[in-house]
DNA sequence: TTGTATGCGTTATCAA
DNA sequence: TTGATAACGCATACAA
């Protein structure tokens, strides 16, 4: 049952050389075309993917790395947006996925990605500003499109949220809402969410003229260093915190209330990520959402567009964000 | 740099067969052995994969399909639990892994993964008795191994953990522990778990010679459904409540605290999967724990197992759980 | 527009 | 134990 593509040319009366054409869309006359259509439909042929690959050079797969840990994967709803929007694209193009998870050593991944030689190209997420995986897989001859980017690095593709300009907006709205001792909970230093926000609120407090000394404390885009930072930042007397991500906020409100500080009348707070629980937090968190599946689905188009036409340089995309303003910044007062 | 058999060949002397024989374990001299392998060490050789595939009809990748709602995706951590398991066999034998999710209709999946005809097998989630996609995979020529059963199917190759035997053994911790009117809030009536446990439920019922009538409410593995089925429990007069998972034990906890119902003075209160949160509740919860990596890896060796002897027959893997007993049964009192 | 012929890098079947 | 040599199924340059 499994046919070939002389099997289709003897039964639709042309070469073999035809049939390969209507399938990869080469010029063929619309009558010869339509007859071997007509056989194609009716076999339900498909060409085998081994041979096609031996002969063309390209396997029709691309890569997937994200090295994390492997129980984040489903947990944050962050990678698994990203793999939705992924897969949504490549599906159009009937084109495979191969994900590599970080369970194993890098250089692992890495030699067991170029042994494997089945893919085309890579996306890969890079969350770390330095990373040797990602330096050893931007040195390799495969296409690579990376999810976050390279700071020093501006002939690698890649597609990121404007981290920058979030944060910038998220100081605005604070400023434009009569704050002025906006403080900062960093993110992980070295990694790209966190020293892009860090940048973001730094360039929004110098554009509204504020002073941001001693109101940076680094945290690690957790729940318990929002918390830890709460006390130090009180004693510096603030009225507005900027946490780095949701996580980080959600200690920080916990920490607040604790402390008998109101958010928002005393002190307003904003998280970033907007997942599912910062509506549910009391108050409701403001915060900045991403479109992850976007971000996925906008890296895999990237992929493509390389894989096209390699000569074009490389695709950078920055997609934009949104803020989302909830009862932590502006409260029932306000309004 | 992209050497073939063929440079081997002449760079170590003999044929192009024997270098091929070295490679995949076939009859070699050891000295001509020990000599090809200086040169494959040398050159640091990777075969090509397609050339590979299209000459021994194996492509050394399997796929894994996971076919379930988005709202799972993103809460989840049994589905990465498995991906981890897998993966670490996988790797283990050089295997890559294509990951379907689902995002796309059951019937575009199917085809999709046949059409692209590059996995020598699958392992594919099954938590739905009847679920026309895995009925379609397992008509399939490619050999597939089930996370979960199929009822009816004697001839499916599966892994899947007893929880027939683990209700059993909830029903028996509580008849141990002195309880009478034992109600279970059922799982959603067509997945495998939730009929499976609503089994063993039964079977600990007519061991312990209880009556079982009106005592079943049919949930829906979330909380809310928890909490709507206590006040129908309440009224028929239970001392012990099993629900079918951690969600609707949590719901249900609510519930009866609303109420005013002591847990577990009044009624003992059971799970199932030892979510990360069930230890939390208060009281803590009793509950199965279920090792997920465990059954990503089974899964992953009975699949290679059945790569390598096709003619095995089928492979079916039933795994242990363990109950672990918290204060939401015994309380402090009982100690 | 179509057909012919060759090559892609392995594996596997024969002989030697 | 080893070496020729024929598949494997398709893409593609070239010729017609």
């Amino acid at each position: 049952m499994t046919l070939t593509l002389d099997d289709l040319a003897s039964m639709s009366g042309v070469s073999r050389a035809t049939i390969s054409r209507v399938l990869n869309g080469g010029s063929v006359a619309p009558r010869t075309r339509a007859r071997v259509e007509a056989v194609l439909a009716e076999t339900g042929y498909s060409p085998n993917r081994a041979a096609r690959s031996l002969a063309s050079g390209r396997s029709g797969v691309v890569g997937v790395v994200m090295h994390l840990e492997p129980s984040l994967l489903f947990v944050d709803p962050y990678f698994s947006g990203l793999l939705q929007g992924m897969s949504d694209v490549l599906a159009e193009r009937a084109t495979g996925m191969m994900l590599w998870l970080g369970n194993r050593s890098k250089q692992e991944t890495l030699t067991d990605i170029q042994r494997m030689g089945l893919v085309d190209g890579l996306i890969v997420t890079a969350h770390w500003l330095d990373d040797p995986l990602v330096d050893g897989l931007l040195a390799s001859p495969i296409p690579t499109v990376l999810i976050g980017h390279r700071r020093e690095d501006h002939t690698a593709s890649y597609v990121d949220v404007d981290n920058v300009e979030a944060a910038r907006s998220v100081v605005q709205h604070l400023v434009d809402t009569g704050r002025t001792r906006i403080a900062h909970i960093s993110g992980i230093p070295g990694s790209v969410a966190g020293e892009d926000r860090l940048v973001g609120y730094r360039v929004g407090m110098a554009d509204a003229g504020l002073p941001t000394e001693g109101l940076v404390v680094t945290g690690d885009f957790n729940a318990p260093s929002g918390a830890d930072a709460v006390p130090r930042l009180l004693e510096r007397g603030v009225d507005a915190i900027f946490c780095a991500n949701d996580a980080t906020a959600s200690g920080a409100l916990e920490a607040l209330q604790a402390a008998g500080v109101t958010v928002p009348d005393d002190v307003a707070l904003v998280g970033f990520d907007d997942l599912d629980f910062a509506s549910r937090l009391d108050p409701p968190l403001t915060t900045i959402r991403q479109q992850v599946p976007t971000q996925g689905a906008e890296a895999a188009r990237a992929l493509l567009n390389l894989l096209d036409t390699p000569d074009g340089g490389p695709r950078r995309v920055l997609l934009p964000t949104e803020l989302v303003i909830r009862q932590s910044t502006i409260g029932a007062s306000d309004r």
